[in-house]
DNA sequence: GCTGAAATAGAATAAATATTCCAAAATTGA
DNA sequence: TCAATTTTGGAATATTTATTCTATTTCAGC
């Protein structure tokens, strides 16, 4: 009995997420044509809503047969059947937003309203970027590092003192020993480092000396140290244990901030909860 | 002539932005069905890519010919090629980042990728509803505020600090004259408060005290005093004569502040254009 | 209230799109 | 290699969807 039997009849699929299970479930034992189906809509999921059977297949490179047969065995009647189901899922999210952020530029350049959906729009961008960028090795390794540290010691200037700050709250909250330093009083620190902490370092172009220094000096005493930083290549990457990037999208000379919170803020919390 | 005449022919709009512009040229001197039919495009311009002539009608309250008419007055040759144009154009935000978005929290509830997509959606979503929610006459008013300031007092404490920060850091950074309330050493700071000045007071629920009292000091000193905060009824907007609310979404104990940010910095950036 | 022009609804038609079916090709297992 | 079984392509058909057309209604100006 094949696949095109259509007597193992399964429920189809009632939400997208049901529908990406189902997919991975049956992808690794598909014939050629129907695989060739599989791997096209798993790429392009977002355009089921908006194409044609012929479109699809053209696509997928296989004839419009194929991808019915592909349909009904991921349990749908049809092609329009399935297709329904992304023209439904497909309004949460941006009801509004879109036409929303239009009107708001239409203020005129330079308008607060117009900043505000460029900033609006920059944060999403980089949050969206995070998702598909991260790497969760480096993640996990990052999480262990600061998990097994006696305390660990946060320093990140200038724009990254925010986000310094916040992790620090965020420690604090969760009463983890954290430490955090902020330049205050031209006063450094370094003797705090002791050998069983660890150095949580942040700092992105032009990146700033001291923070570069304060990394450098923690290896030396021979901590654990990780980098949160904007690319791989960053100067901080030379004196780190582990570095996570964040690919933070700029508008005019500023920086939105918005996806390296969300990464502190995950690690701060896996962190806190290891240690428990 | 009149406009189901075909004459007045206009090249059909070649981006949802053309289209837009086109919509709102003609939609103050159309009958009553060709009415009813852009208010309703207008308001569910999203749906055009993955809906039918006859889904729109119904939704519109029109029988189909009349939204037929409709398409051939923005220039079109009929639904089709307008529907042709939302197709095309429809890149939403999903093409990848929703898939890996899932990826993430495979990890199981409470792994540091699942946390991270988690912070991440949070932070999305709360961008996407400060857009839908901003009042631009409040921001517009807070801006003219902030510009006809002397100096610029700030203060957020706790969670609010790294806005408060990243704030002087850009006032700064734009040459506005800022001063920043952080409390070191328990000191206040209430007597750099002068008349001609103006604060900015950001807090959310659990509201500190600090700030509260601040604010109430500033106003009984003459200052103008704009509030950021999480809703209209904080006991900040007492003492506020702009108060400026953001939507954001917590996850779990933590508030991502991504939209906090956002309004932030185009307050920020708005006030240093204006006094130049 | 009449007249001509514009707008409308809905039925008729055309076009596009989905779906089925089956002969042919490929694959599998002996 | 052969026979049974599965997979495939494409033509034939059914269904949905878009578009046009026309008789009827509405409206504005007189």
């Amino acid at each position: 009995m094949g696949f095109s039997d259509v007597n193992d009849a399964v429920q189809a699929p009632a939400t997208v997420e049901e529908f990406r299970d189902r997919l991975t479930e049956v992808i690794d034992d598909l014939p050629r044509r129907l695989r060739q189906c599989a791997d096209y809509i798993a790429a392009n999921t977002d355009r089921i809503a908006v194409s044609t059977v012929a479109d699809l297949a053209a696509g997928a490179d296989v004839p419009p047969s194929a991808l019915m047969r592909f349909c009904q065995i991921l349990g749908f009647s049809g092609f329009s059947e399935m297709q329904r189901l992304f023209r439904g899922a497909y309004a949460p999210g941006w009801p509004d937003y879109s036409t929303r952020l239009k009107n708001l530029k239409d203020g005129g350049a330079g308008s607060p309203t117009a900043l505000l959906a460029e900033f609006i729009e920059a944060g999403r961008l980089s949050l969206e970027s995070l998702a598909t960028s991260v790497d969760e090795g480096v993640l996990a390794q990052s999480v262990q590092i600061l998990s097994a540290a006696e305390t660990i010691h946060i320093i990140g200037l200038r724009r990254a003192f925010p986000v310094a700050c916040y992790l620090a709250y965020v420690f604090e909250k969760m009463e983890v020993p954290a430490m955090l330093h902020d330049g205050v009083g031209k006063l450094d620190h370094r003797f705090a480092l002791r050998p069983a902490d660890a150095l949580l370092a942040i700092t992105f172009a032009p990146y700033s000396e001291e923070t570069l220094t304060l990394a450098q000096d923690a290896r030396g005493r021979g901590l654990s140290v990780v980098a949160l930083t904007d690319r791989l290549t960053s100067p901080l990457a030379k004196s780190a244990d582990a570095v996570l990037t964040v690919p933070e999208v700029d508008f005019g000379a500023f920086r939105s901030l918005s996806a390296t919170l969300a990464m502190a803020m995950a690690l701060a919390v896996a962190v806190g909860s290891a240690r428990d």
